[in-house]
DNA sequence: CAGCCTCGAGTTCT
DNA sequence: CTCGAGGCTG
């Protein structure tokens, strides 16, 4: 069976099952365990016992609420961890139901079933639901006798969980006494003789931070037994079990209420514990009512009708998500009545009236098959860790950058290594860190091939440089590979249809060696690929012709010199007007032109001042390949009565209405500049849906956020 | 010379 | 989108 791709994605809440597996791992491998180290006869081999002790340390990342202090991953050199004392919860601490379809089913699917036991029939009015948060903490049960904090314990089993009272205590957020801070929201307007107060211990993404900022730090101070953690989860899971209460106060750890359990408001009340409905009317009642007595509370929790309302809120949430300072992992959806939800009650240890709708997760484990290093454009050597595959943040990754030698060092990932993968800011998968205690056995550190892996020319890595870059320039076929994208590419010449797959055949079958040889394919040289008849070949010639006529900008970039990119290529076309004027150009001259400096002005003669390169220009030319060419405009700046001169816009998100390049030709065509970052200088954020750091960016630095209906507005004014 | 503002380059998956 | 580094500005 493989051994990490099975969790999560089929049941992630079916706790019954992964403790029944807990346990018997366990029990497998202390018997193991004695067999080996006790009576020194060994029952399984190595490999097996390793594979076991795997699947525990992964289940146990997973569930951190059951973790085991006396389970064979927690032993320290032989010996168990003392154990915390356990408490049976006065009413059980049930897990909520999961979820995970994405978008909309899971709230319809939840929604459908509550209105059929409900016996509520098509035309029936909406059903009244609380959504909230589900955080990426730990479950708490926090007792008040007589308003006074009496003990805190985890879900552990959801029958028997731990005492982490002391713990517990150093939380300020956590009232040790019962304070009624407004009568109002309480539904008994008095201290109630017994009130377990449950929700999440978490920790905040900003302190997560500083406190592993600390923890490095006094590991570089050569403190011993310290180590930083992998995720808040983990940091809270720690903090919590802490035996020391001081170093627990040290880990800032913050609480949301979100439930109760027993709940007895006056002395003589032996009122039925699953049935709260004497009590409080709704959960919404409930909610205020912890409010009133001193427990923080999710503000984002929030009364909403009908399977429509879910459906808003888990996308809302979803957009909100990364931009909030804690972790959650989806959310919850609970009926709001809290009559309607003792009529439906329990299925097993789940309640009917409530579930959870997760989220992809943002991180998972996953294994690294091999480290390959690809050759970029430039000459770049770029490893890249292929990983066994892994459904994280939505999509199934399989590759993850590890940009250089010093970061896969820094890192220090290996072949066959755990690693932990996440989706960082939006898209790009990143491997976070190694679970070095995971390691098996001592494979290779990574080093850079000395030699180029494709044409085996000199790797070097210049004086002072991150980059390991290829020494073969365009006589290996990956650096001519992709030389061909880049002038193909949609902001270059915009050959459409001539895509990797393509490129990869001509290159390697000697059709393709220099630019001009792309205006001389015939459709014999064409059909004879593979995948490629007649009717796909001659589209592909269509979109070559069509690319004859361009830019001397887009030209200029397509030529791939180091250092000058699309926006660079715009300044020397503008600058200079011709490609002749822009090859005959010195150095100095070059410096002149609007932000180019030494390093840019040097690459662009270097360049031509290759035979080569400028035979490549004149057989362009000589194919067709043609532009207008317009006088110089050595100063530059002219159009200064234009509407939007010198103001600057950044554009993010999607869009709806415009394709981002329209968009950026006419604000440019109005005077307008379009830059890639936020800034102090930025006029106005243009914000579509979706938009990510560089909206949390402009809010921080107080720029104006334009959505499109303002843009609209903008240009139309104009 | 430091610090800010941009640009260039590389990267992943549907 | 992010990182690193080139170029400009105070």
């Amino acid at each position: 069976m493989d051994l990490f791709s099975s969790l999560k994605s089929d049941d992630p809440e079916d706790l019954s099952e992964v403790i029944r597996e807990l346990t018997s791992l366990k029990e497998l491998l202390n018997q193991y365990a004695y067999n080996y180290y006790v009576l020194d006869a060994p029952t399984v081999p190595d490999a097996e016992y390793d594979r076991l002790y795997k699947r525990l340390e992964l289940l146990e990342y997973e569930y951190p609420q059951l973790l085991d202090p006396n389970s064979p991953t927690q032993r320290v050199g032989g010996a168990a961890v003392e154990a915390f004392e356990s408490h049976r919860h006065a009413v059980p601490m049930l897990s909520l139901k999961t979820e995970t379809n994405s978008e909309s089913s899971g709230a319809e699917n939840f929604d459908t079933r509550i209105r059929k036991e409900l016996g509520l029939g098509p035309n029936a009015p909406l059903v009244e639901y609380i959504a909230e948060l589900k955080f990426d903490g730990l479950a708490m049960n926090i007792r008040y006798e007589d308003g006074k904090l009496v003990r805190a314990t985890t879900r552990g089993d959801g029958e028997f969980g731990e005492d982490v009272t002391h713990n517990i205590r150093t939380i300020s957020q956590i009232p040790l006494e019962l304070k009624i801070n407004d009568a109002k929201l309480l539904t008994h307007p008095v201290i109630p003789r017994v009130l377990e107060v449950r929700g999440e211990v978490y920790m905040r993404l900003d302190d997560f931070q500083k406190l592993n900022e600390r923890q490095r730090d006094k590991i570089l101070k050569g403190a011993k037994g310290e180590r930083t953690f992998v995720n808040p989860r983990n940091a809270a899971a720690g903090a919590v079990r802490q035996l020391d209460p001081r170093i627990a106060a040290e880990r800032p750890l913050s609480f949301f209420a979100y439930g109760v359990g027993e709940v007895r408001w006056i002395n003589d009340e032996q009122t039925n514990p699953q049935d709260l409905s004497s009590i409080f009317k709704t959960h919404k009642n409930l909610l205020d009512s912890l409010k009133a007595l001193g427990f923080p509370v999710d503000s984002h929790a929030e009364l909403v009708s009908g399977a429509q309302g879910l459906i808003s809120y888990h996308q809302r949430m979803g957009q909100l998500r990364k931009n909030l300072p804690f972790d959650i992992d989806g959310v919850v959806y609970k009926l709001n009545d809290t009559t309607l939800q003792q009529k439906l009650g329990f299925i097993t240890r789940e309640p009917k009236w409530a579930v959870a709708h997760k989220y992809p997760a943002q991180e998972e484990l996953t294994t690294v098959l091999g480290i390959e290093v690809q050759v970029g454009r430039t000459g770049k050597l770029t490893p890249v860790a292929k990983l066994s595959p892994v459904f994280v943040g939505g999509v199934t990754v399989t590759n993850a950058t590890l940009h250089n030698q010093d970061e896969a060092q820094r890192k220090d990932v290996r072949v066959g290594d755990t690693v932990i993968v996440r989706r960082a800011g939006d898209v790009i998968p990143e491997v976070v860190s190694v679970l070095l205690d995971k390691r098996v056995g001592t494979p290779e550190p990574f080093k850079m091939p000395s030699n180029c892996p494709v044409c085996a020319s000199l790797a070097v890595r210049e004086e002072g440089e991150a980059d390991f870059r290829c020494t073969g320039g365009l006589y290996c076929a990956a650096q001519r590979k992709q030389a061909f994208l880049h002038f193909a590419q949609r902001k270059a010449l915009n050959i459409e249809d001539l895509g990797e797959k393509l490129v990869d055949q001509l290159v390697d079958t000697g059709t393709l060696k220099t630019l001009p040889d792309m205006y001389r394919l015939g459709l014999t040289s064409l059909i004879t690929l593979e995948r490629m008849a007649e009717k796909s070949a001659s589209n592909v010639l269509a979109s070559i012709e069509r690319s004859k006529t361009t830019t001397l900008a887009r030209f200029l970039f397509g030529l791939g010199i180091r250092h000058v990119g699309e926006t660079t290529a715009k300044d020397l076309a503008k600058h200079y007007g011709s490609i002749d004027a822009v090859m005959s150009a010195e150095v100095e001259d070059l410096l002149s032109v609007k932000d180019v400096g030494p390093v840019v002005a040097n690459s662009v003669r270097t360049f031509f001042d290759q035979p080569h390169n400028v035979e490549v220009v004149n057989q362009l030319r000589a194919c067709g390949v043609s532009w207008s060419e317009s006088a110089p405009n050595g100063s530059g700046s002219s159009n200064l009565e234009l509407p939007l001169a010198g103001k600057t816009y950044v554009i993010t998100g999607t869009l709806s209405r415009y394709s981002r390049e329209d968009l950026k030709e006419q604000l440019e065509s109005l005077g307008a500049k379009v830059s890639s970052s936020v800034s102090a200088k930025t006029t106005a954020l243009i914000a579509g849906e979706a938009a990510g750091s560089k909206l949390t960016k402009a809010q921080e630095l107080g720029i104006l956020i334009l959505g499109e209906d303002e843009l609209e507005a903008l240009l139309n004014f104009n």
